[in-house]
DNA sequence: TGCAATTATGAAATAAAATTTCATTTTTCC
DNA sequence: GGAAAAATGAAATTTTATTTCATAATTGCA
């Protein structure tokens, strides 16, 4: 575990001491790391053997393991990072950025997941008679993703990116069915109406959008995905990647629940494209 | 930069005695975090003096400074890997399966992007008259992505999913159109016939696929997309994903090679929406 | 090739840093 | 309020790293 961490976690375990020292290292880590035991300790106010003390509640050898530990976590902590494109970025620049900031919204998004409720939905998928993904935009192609995925599981699914079929959809649905909306914002008016159509028709509403929002209030179950700050571009980016990345998650589990018999069936799947392809030559 | 790789690249600066320091360290690097500079000596046959003096010509300060680099390095090495989900995973185990082998896949594809390609692709799709997606499968939503992003450059710009369309679109192509199709395996027989035409017919093609395979042969520029071995479930994940990202990479370059009056009208684009979305009261 | 100059190396001395011991102070709990 | 426990730091000790300096190896040049 990151050791920042754990000295954040374990804080008020500390004695009066210790916990200056803790303050003094979470206050500025990198200075830490190429002090002496004997400046860090001026540093904190208190004396030489205390810091020493303070490394080994913190499962370190003594000083210098500890600072070990503190390096390595600082080389670990948040290795990708949301950079914005420049006016003047080269190809590789912007190429860059762009993956990078892809990569630090996954892991935030990963971060923001609530295990269980990913253990409900994929249960109330197993279950469902029918299952409908329905989204506006950019998220209309998480919702065509999630078809190619599900209908591989041969049970019924359907996908709409137009209004009315949604509406439609939505209004003859019923228990038993399942109904997956998909919005970043949360905002968009009329798939909150088609949630609330669907949810008064008895299916249930898993919401793949943000906590808090008008559409998450409509949802038996919100999977919120958190992504950073969109560019300054004015398109939709990483919200759409860590969506497709949960549609991922939640097929996997559907498969798993299923086991091995039916993976066994996804292989048929898979396999029945080869005639449709040039051999491979390796 | 990762000292084990400074390391490496100075190997033949360094003097006779240095190398074996060099050598113990290169073999075993994190068994040296943990040791002194005595066990190091011991361990090169070679004097404490000189583990010194090779831990200055790496510019660091001393010994126990060389270490906490090299702890950071360590650190470092590849945060994100392709682990595959398991039988009996539990929702949270395979959700960060699936995350992570997705952020290295991401940063794998980075890796084996050609910056200098990309350019050429922004060249060409501004210039472009027309500009055509198409993918089948997964990579229908690859297309079907890159068509929302783009029509909003005021563009002409199609994509298809569907064989006899593509054929269609393909021949009527000509000189000045950009016709970019989309496939991970670039073994798919009808999408290889569809870059065939098109090229007959004068179109610059664009593959988002893999180097070596038939599809690339097709093409004049092959922005290629290296992935990790997808995981055992028989289903594209990563690829997409990778994909997509690159379709980010696009846009943006096409946006800054149109300047910032440009940019001004995908505000507008955007703001177009806003009636139809719930206020956010902040 | 021979020899001075340069560079590399390690033994020993020194310096620096970290840890241990132990006495003193502070806190806790009855 | 006071004994027991816990926390703390001064000083001593130990460990670790660095410097100094003498010697050995290598290089460059006549």
């Amino acid at each position: 575990m990151n050791i920042l961490e754990k000295i954040t976690n374990e804080l008020d375990i500390l004695s009066k001491s210790e916990r200056k020292v803790a303050e003094v290292i979470l206050a500025s880590p990198s200075t830490v790391i190429h002090s002496s035991i004997a400046a860090l300790a001026k540093q904190a106010n208190i004396s030489e053997p205390t810091v020493n003390r303070f490394c080994r509640r913190l499962d370190t050898k003594g000083y210098p393991d500890f600072k070990l530990h503190l390096a390595q976590s600082l080389a670990n902590g948040t290795p990708y990072v949301n950079r914005h494109v420049d006016e003047n970025d080269t190809a590789e620049e912007y190429t860059s950025k762009i993956f990078e900031s892809t990569m630090a919204s996954l892991e935030l998004a990963r971060k923001s997941l609530d295990p269980s409720l990913i253990n409900r939905s994929v249960d109330v998928l197993t279950q469902a008679n029918k299952i409908s993904f329905f989204g506006l935009g950019a998220s209309a192609i998480v919702a065509h993703d999630a078809q190619n995925k599900f209908f591989r599981f041969n049970v019924p699914v359907v996908y709409f990116d137009d209004i009315l079929m949604q509406r439609m959809s939505a209004i003859n649905s019923r228990q038993g069915d399942v109904v997956i909306v998909i919005s970043h914002t949360g905002r968009t008016k009329s798939l909150v109406e088609v949630a609330s159509l669907a949810k008064e028709n008895d299916a249930t509403v898993i919401g793949i959008t943000t906590n808090g929002t008008p559409l998450a209030k409509e949802c038996s179950i919100v999977l919120s995905v958190e992504v950073a700050e969109d560019t300054d571009l004015y398109m939709p980016m990483s919200s759409r990647i860590a969506q497709l990345a949960l549609i991922d998650v939640l097929a996997t589990g559907f498969t798993l629940r299923r086991g091995s018999k039916f993976r066994d069936n996804l292989k048929k799947v898979k396999d029945s494209l080869r005639s449709s392809r040039f051999e491979r030559k390796d």
